[in-house]
DNA sequence: GAGCACTGC
């Protein structure tokens, strides 16, 4: 980097919209404890304040620690501002993020994820290294700032823990974008909000036709999409400007645009296993005269800036992942967005000069079918490894702890339950010996404890790759061309005889093993249609649970012997943390889970027990996706005697009892009111007020998801008496 | 006889 490029891009800060308030911002962050920040993208928010601070002295004692929601984010931030302040990435400016810690006993700026500040919270409650903590893209409501905002919240509510050793008391920003700003600060004791204007141009929207109120489950959402980009493409006039849309499986379509011969229309749709030099091509302005097309999922949204975006397609709809804690289930289903969502996706067509969104919906469809804002994802999402970390803070009373939006009280309780069936909490709610070594690793807690069982047998070995490959993308490719999906299914298949061809889980293990001992690993990917960048992260994962288990084996650290079957040992290492997820052959192919709900599956096809189910007797697995069926996959069968003696912790869990710690730090008068709480909810009587709470409820989204479970479960099962 | 958003430690 030349002089003169450093000095151009510190002048250019100047610019900035945020320059102006420099001083002020400065003595809003002196003048009070908790400060909101709002300003849209191009404000300079992210990158210019840490700069203010560290200018006015904030870093004289202590740091100045910024989070954000996405790894990509922390880094390219961190690197832009240590060229703003001409210094070395890694001296000064740093940043943190998993497998890359890029910071220094100099590092008083220090960029992260969410979740690197979380783990620093687990070893360092009062956060005593910071003067300033930023949290940035909080209107995000990723699930670790959601539980950072409470964190900090609570760090204040005792006086004596904010200021432990620390001799100035630390300072607390929240950066959001302008939504729900007012509710921020009334969720902080009603803290100061400063708005920093943005620098955004006019975007107009229009709604369509072809989407309407009747259309919560649209089907034909892509069509309409595509349509929508050909009348935008011949109607607008052309110039050198790009077109976006949004969530579109374009992959089917594109010929078909194609073909309609649109000149000099190019789409780009965006997959995970594009070829870097296509990918690249996406940030790259079109040739002249050709006018560039990209679809795109909402990876759009948060994880991509592509420039002169000038038109904006918006579905209306996401494919959204939600868990059901009802019937125990995730299921992948396309809802409609947010009405901030949709103004979020408009927002993309105006970062360089006034653009245009196209909506495909009516104003009718925006009215009725659309939520105000995004549900957050700690409401949407199991929440075993956040509740299992509060408690390890010493937060109790999981279910008052302060949050910004609280998720229902079923799903706090599922995972208490949770806990107390892999030994991480007691009886009464409080954590073990076990839970304590459980949190320190990355991974689902479940995984965590075959993980632990296996290491306290000494045969970690078979565990820790097999916890690698479940916690990182699906490692098998399936190519669309039949001939080809043919050939990658029969290898997949040899490479599963290979472990015994019975257990899912073993074939990850010979996957791993295969690679990592191959002298040429990316080609012996490529010849068994593996995808190399998964097995890549499976191996940095590998390597990191092992370095944590090394380090907790220093500690008090359980171990057994083991005098069963030395085949059997791993399968039921596997059973101590999937007994949860036991399933037993019913009829024909359908399994019926022993969890407590009594769910109908089916073994997905993928798996190398498919077809095998006459043999199959009783079952573990890692997951159940709900699709056109339910469906269980990456399976191992097991014997009822390994988890004879586990079940009965399924069933014999007292929720009310599981709670119960939290009694021991509340007032009376919260006391009183949960009490009465837990009583209402014992009687059996049913109230009138009960009645209309139900039917309120069933007003929920909730609820609609439950039913859409439940429908598909009656489905199959239709399917399946019809079959026999 | 299948899927098919996206993050994060």
């Amino acid at each position: 980097m030349s002089k003169s490029a450093r000095w151009d891009s510190k002048d250019e800060s100047k610019h900035l919209p945020i320059y102006q308030h420099k001083h002020n911002l400065i003595q809003a962050v002196k003048n009070s404890t908790f400060l909101v920040v709002t300003g849209e993208t191009g404000s300079g928010k992210t990158t210019q304040l840490p700069q203010y601070l560290h200018e006015a002295g904030f870093c004289k004692k202590g740091n100045i620690g910024i989070t954000q929601p996405r790894r990509v984010a922390a880094i390219t931030v961190a690197q832009r501002v240590a060229q703003e302040m001409q210094c070395t990435l890694g001296r000064e400016v740093g940043y943190q993020v998993r497998f890359d810690d890029c910071t220094s006993q100099d590092t008083v700026v220090k960029y992260m994820t969410d979740g690197c500040l979380l783990r620093e919270i687990l070893a360092d409650p009062g956060l005593s290294q910071y003067s300033v903590v930023i949290l940035d893209e909080v209107h995000e409501r990723s699930l670790n700032t959601d539980i950072l905002l409470g964190l900090l919240k609570k760090l204040f509510s005792s006086p004596a823990k904010a200021s432990k050793g620390r001799s100035r008391p630390l300072k607390v920003v929240v950066m959001s974008a302008t939504l729900e700003t007012d509710k921020l600060s009334a969720f902080l004791g009603n803290c100061p909000v400063f708005t920093i204007p943005g620098r955004t141009f006019p975007v107009t929207c229009m709604f369509g036709t072809a989407v309407g109120p009747k259309d919560t489950e649209s089907t034909g959402y892509v069509k309409e999409v595509v349509k929508m980009a050909l009348d935008v493409h011949s109607s607008e006039m052309f110039r050198a400007c790009d077109l976006l849309f949004e969530k579109a499986e374009a992959i089917d379509y594109r010929y078909d645009v194609q073909d309609q011969t649109v000149e000099g229309l190019l789409i780009l749709p965006l997959y995970g296993s594009m070829p870097t030099d296509q990918q690249r091509q996406i940030f790259q302005p079109p040739p002249p005269g050709i006018r560039k097309c990209v679809v795109a999922t909402n990876i759009a949204a948060t994880s991509l800036t592509i420039n002169g975006i000038k038109y904006i397609i918006d579905s209306g709809f996401v494919k959204q992942l939600n868990h059901n804690s009802r019937v125990g289930m995730d299921i992948l289903e396309v809802v409609p967005i947010s009405k901030s969502e949709a103004q979020q996706r408009a927002g993309r067509a105006g970062r360089t000069s006034a653009g245009k969104c196209f909506r495909i919906y009516t104003k009718e469809f925006w009215e009725k079918c659309m939520p105000e804002y995004t549900v957050p994802e700690i409401q949407r999402t199991s929440l075993t490894a956040v509740v299992l970390t509060l408690k390890c803070l010493g937060i109790h009373d999981v279910i008052r702890f302060p949050y910004l939006d609280s998720p229902e009280e079923r799903f706090i309780l599922e995972a208490l339950k949770q806990l107390f069936q892999f030994d991480a909490i007691d009886r009464r709610g409080r954590v073990t010996q076990l839970g304590e070594l459980m949190v320190e690793f990355p991974l689902h807690p479940g995984l965590t404890r075959a993980v632990l069982k296996a290491a306290s047998l000494s045969c970690q070995d078979m565990l820790l790759p097999v916890a690698a490959m479940l916690s990182v993308e699906n490692i098998f490719i399936r190519p669309g061309h039949p001939d080809k999906q043919k050939e990658a299914d029969k290898i997949h298949r040899a490479l599963a005889a290979k472990s015994g061809g019975m257990n899912d889980f073993a074939t990850l293990l010979t996957v791993f093993q295969l690679c990592k001992s191959s002298d040429r690993p990316s080609e012996w990917c490529r010849q068994n249609w593996i995808h190399w960048r998964a097995l890549k992260s499976a191996f940095s994962v590998e390597t990191q649970l092992r370095e944590i288990l090394l380090r907790l084996q220093q500690r008090d650290f359980p171990v057994e012997t083991f005098d069963g079957n030395k085949g059997e040992l791993f399968r039921q290492c596997l059973c101590t943390g999937y007994f949860t997820n036991v399933a037993r052959r019913s009829v024909g192919k359908v399994f019926c889970t022993m969890d407590g709900h009594g769910s109908m599956v089916q073994i997905h096809p993928s798996s190398s027990l498919f077809d095998q189910e006459a043999e199959l007797n009783w079952v573990i697995f890692h997951d159940v996706l709900v699709t056109s069926r339910v469906y269980i996959r990456t399976v191992c069968p097991i014997r009822y005697d390994w988890v004879k003696d586990l079940l009965p912790k399924l069933h014999e869990v007292d929720v009310y009892e599981l709670s119960s710690v939290a009694r021991e730090e509340v007032t009376d008068e919260e006391m009183m009111k949960w009490e009465t709480r837990e009583a209402a909810k014992r009687q059996p009587e049913v109230s009138a007020e009960d009645v209309m709470k139900k039917l309120e409820k069933r007003n929920n989204e909730a609820t609609v998801s439950d039913a859409r479970a439940r429908y598909l479960q009656r489905k199959q099962q239709r399917q399946q008496n019809k079959a026999l």
